[in-house]
DNA sequence: GACCAGGCACATC
DNA sequence: GATGTGCATGGT
């Protein structure tokens, strides 16, 4: 199967314009957004960020200062919070120990290596990792996330049990190597994928519309949506 | 009241 | 190696 991606992001761009992703003021913020965003409504993640604006903590060394059961009840909006503080205690000690705390050394780093550094941090995955390479540190990492991979399945670009890594590879070797179009792209996808590939499809209206296989959306278990 | 939201780690089979 | 489960809030 292939598919022309630069047609399919000119497609979205064209009928959605810029997103201006990721909202936030410095790196710091995205990196935190990335974790608090983690199975969460982005809406919920703003209010607990805002906590921590108003208690002058989106700064590295007061954040890292922080006892982790504080910063869980300042974080509590966005869910599973106990978890995520520890997950953001744990990203912040990884970045003080290898980088003095400085982001800016680590993002002039090799971005493989300091990939391979973020997902040795436990609670940091590959999307949360990407997610701070590319909207944070500005570097070309595609992210792949629900949408992308749901977008991606039920036009029939990708095979059905598609991993992550598969993914993100077709993304990364169908484009120019550019931050800016893959942090354009992604956040495009999740804005088609909210809209028309939920749960449920709803074709209608949708910009990539006229890219569908015959028949319609494929079902990524093909025993619910498929029949119907 | 059920379901979903910009995941990940860990236990179990 | 695949599958299941805990983590938890707020909106629809």
């Amino acid at each position: 199967m292939t598919v022309a991606l630069r047609e399919v992001f000119q497609q979205l761009y064209d009928h959605y314009g810029p997103q201006h992703w990721w909202p936030g003021e410095s790196a710091l913020e995205i990196m935190v957004g990335a974790v608090l965003t983690q199975n969460t409504n982005w809406k919920n993640v703003e209010r607990a960020i805002e906590n921590l604006r108003e208690a002058g903590l989106l700064e590295f060394d007061a954040l890292r200062s922080i006892r982790v059961e504080e910063l869980a009840e300042l974080i509590r909006p966005a869910g599973y919070y106990r978890q995520k503080a520890r997950r953001l205690h744990n990203l912040l000690e990884m970045i003080h120990r290898r980088y003095g705390g400085s982001l800016e050394e680590m993002f002039a780093t090799d971005p493989q290596l300091l990939r391979r550094r973020l997902l040795e941090v436990n609670g940091i995955g590959p999307e949360t990792a990407d997610s701070i390479l590319l909207y944070a540190g500005n570097l070309p990492s595609f992210v792949v996330d629900a949408y992308t991979a749901r977008v991606f399945k039920r036009h029939g670009w990708i095979e059905p049990d598609a991993d992550y890594h598969t993914i993100q590879q077709f993304c990364q070797s169908s484009l120019p190597c550019d931050a800016a179009l893959f942090n354009e792209f992604h956040a495009l996808l999740v804005r088609v994928g909210k809209e028309h590939c939920g749960t449920r499809p709803k074709c209608e209206g949708c910009p990539l519309a006229n890219l569908l296989p015959e028949g319609g959306p494929l079902g990524e278990d093909r025993q619910e949506a498929g029949e119907a």
